[in-house]
DNA sequence: GCCAACGTTGGC
DNA sequence: GCCAACGTTGGC
């Protein structure tokens, strides 16, 4: 058990579950398992409803769906889980990067992140189209139409449903 | 490559 | 505080 999942279970937090959208153009799971620790900061999410998210609600031990957008087909690869919760993402001060921000303030971030981890890459990866057709998913934010949240919460239900699917052979 | 949906910006 | 214009996302 690790000491983020001690903590957890000590003050009887639920785990919680989301969903993280990618282009693999710019960072695949295959980019987040060849990173040191299989592990990477997850900056440049510039929306305020992400970054509240962030920010505020996820937290360690939590199970991250890795979702590949711009993709073809789009699918969710793998899972990957929060090893450190929100704190603020050091792009948003950094001028040479694209996600910087100039109204944001040193004592004030207006952006944030988390860190993730890779867990289990998925047999069989479950595409957009099966997400749709398989029951117990249609209250799922991303197959509703015009969902670009890029954090996105997954229900308990959910999380068990499609890492089922994931995670068997094909 | 297109374009619908959405979030943000900025003039008033 | 409204809302038109604009830029971006992301499915198709």
């Amino acid at each position: 058990m690790t000491n983020a999942c001690a903590v957890r279970k000590a003050a009887n937090v639920a785990r919680r579950y989301w969903l993280f959208k990618s282009e693999p153009e710019t960072f695949s799971w295959d980019d987040l398992e060849a990173a040191p620790d299989r592990s990477t900061f997850w900056d440049g999410v510039r929306n305020y409803q992400a970054r509240n998210l962030l920010r505020d609600e996820i937290k360690s031990s939590d199970g991250v769906l890795f979702y590949h957008s711009n993709a073809k087909p789009q699918v969710i690869v793998g899972t990957a889980v929060v090893v450190r919760p929100g704190s603020p993402d050091p792009s948003q001060f950094d001028a040479r990067s694209k996600y910087f921000d100039p109204d944001s303030k040193a004592d004030d971030p207006r952006w944030y992140g988390v860190t993730i981890r890779a867990d289990r890459r998925f047999k069989t990866p479950v595409s957009l189209p099966v997400l749709r057709e398989t029951p117990g998913l249609e209250e799922m934010m991303v197959i509703k139409k015009g969902a670009r949240l890029s954090v996105q919460p997954v229900s308990a239900e959910a999380w068990k449903i499609i890492v089922g699917m994931g995670t068997k052979s094909a």
